[in-house]
Parts: structure tokens; sequence; C-alpha cells
DNA sequence: AAAAAAACAGTTGCACACAATTCGATTGTT
DNA sequence: AACAATCGAATTGTGTGCAACTGTTTTTTT
């Protein structure tokens, strides 16, 4: 893709808005679905973490997640708002918050699995081979930033 | 991709999460070429269309981006406020507002224009192809939604 | 032990993003 | 012509997302 002049200002040359915009896009499919189990989706992909593990601290989930405590704080206050999560201070070391699931966080990951399934239920016209394809692309371009 | 029980629930089997996460570091990794010439993200990829083509309503405009005059109202408030482009009611239907570039906005295409050539410079590494595939894969995604 | 540096969560300020609603202008229908 | 329906932009409210900064706690240096 050497493009000369102005040719490389063209949105449909640039692979960021493809990206940006399908980012976006996804997201937003997943609303209707993730309004049932009452998440946006970031607070999802937040849960999905913390169903993995029983406990984490704020710096951990951000790395997980690619987000940082300005995103997180207010969102983890949320989730607990919910019930879904419980947040307190490490004994050993008091800088850490240490969050966790409660009964009833756990209670919505039998729902939540749902979603994955009626997901790509929705998507079904792309091949399994692009998604696989799609899938290591990101995770290689996601690896060197 | 089908998985059992809550295998699906987990981040690092979701196509969703890398296009999410990915998507985030593609725009943070703009910001210090866009800083320079005073835009953010989303006003570039604004300017870009407006640079392709001399008159867009906001309709038209938010449908080239995947954007709502929620979004384009304040947003080309301000890029009008910095003198890159015009606003005004279309006199023939003043439902429509006519979005134009201003000599400013049209001076601003020339430094933007190595903006594209240092981004691709800091992801070397990916192949050429691959890129492609990912265009190719994204744009695919984006018709179906 | 005291001072400096680092680590971590929280806060602030700004800029999206989108759903839902409102408002004015235009078009379609009777 | 009068009314209803539609259209396009703007507004409102909520929720991110990030840079920069603050305050507290811990670690490292001196």
């Amino acid at each position: 893709m050497s493009l000369e002049g102005y040719e490389q200002l063209k949105l449909e040359n640039q692979l960021c808005f493809p990206l940006y915009a399908a980012a976006k896009e996804v997201v937003r499919k997943y609303k209707p679905f993730l309004d049932e189990v009452d998440l946006t989706y970031t607070q999802y992909i937040t849960m999905m973490v913390l169903w993995e593990n029983e406990s984490m601290n704020v710096k951990e989930l951000g790395s997980k997640l690619y987000l940082d405590s300005g995103t997180l704080t207010p969102l983890l206050k949320k989730l607990e708002s919910k019930g879904y999560i419980s947040r307190c201070r490490c004994k050993e070391d008091e800088r850490n918050l240490i969050i966790q699931i409660t009964e009833k966080g756990e209670a919505l990951k039998e729902k939540a699995a749902k979603i994955p399934t009626q997901m790509t239920e929705s998507w079904l016209n792309i091949s399994s081979d692009e998604v696989k394809n799609m899938y290591h692309a990101l995770y290689k371009l996601l690896s060197q930033i």
C-alpha cells in the first residue's frame, strides 16, 4: 500500500479506519444481548476477566483489558453497586485494591454464557478461517504496540 | 471455534476483544502525530472525509464515519471554532447543515499528509499481506453489520 | 532512620459515542 | 389548504477512555 500524493490520506486507504469502525459496530451489536444482563460492553469484558480470576487488583485487571484506573475506578464502583463484585484494600499492601466476584456475580456467569453463541450466530457469514486470521493478526498488532 | 461450557466466555476466545483493544491502541498510537496538527483522532478522520468531498451535510458525513449527530454536532462546532470548516444551513432545504472545508482547513491537508507514513513506519513488523487481509476482513465484517 | 523514588488507586478535565428525545423544516396525504 | 408523517440536526443523559495530576503507601537509596 505505497500511495502517491494525498492518496494515503483517503479514509478507504487506511487500515485504522475499518478497525475503528468495526470495533464500534461490534460493540453496538452486543448491546441488545448485554441489556438483558444489565451490563455495558466494558463491564462485560471486566466480568469476563473476573470470572476467570478469583481475585485481582486494579492494575492487573487494567493490563488484561488495556484500561487504566481512570476508566476502571468508576466502572468497578458501578459493578460493586450492582452487587456483582467486591472492592477492598489488600491488607498486606494497602496500595492495592482487591477485586473479587460475589455470589451474585458468579450467578451472572450462567446467563452471560449464552452471549458469545448469540453473537457468533449473528455474523455466520464470516468464515471461521477469516475469524482465525483476523484474530491472529489483531493479537500480533496488539503485541507490537 | 466451538467451545464447551464456559470456554467461550474467556476473553482470549473472543474475536471482539482484540478488535476492541487493537482499535483503541491504534488510536492512541496516532495521538503524538495528531497533537502536532491539533486534531483528535475523530476530528482527523472527519477532516479526511472533507478533504475528499467539497461539501457534505451531517448525515452524509455520519454515514461515512459510522457516527451520528450526537457525536458529530459538537465535534463539527469544535472544528469550526478552529477555523478548519464552515457550517451553514442549506438554502434549498433548511434541515440540512452544509459542512465545507475552509482555506485554513485545506492548508492543514499538507501537514496531515505526513501522518499515514509516520504511522505505517511505526508498525513495520506487520507484513503488507497481513494488513491487506485484515483490511478486507474488517470491511467484510462492517458490511455485514 | 530519613529522604527520595516508585507504585497504586483515585480524581479531574476533556473528548468522544450512542440511545432517546426534541425541534424545526419539508413532504405526503386527504 | 390542513394535517400527519418524515427528515435532519441538535440536545440530553449516561458511560467510557485517556492524559495529567494527587494522595497514600511501600520500597529503595543514602
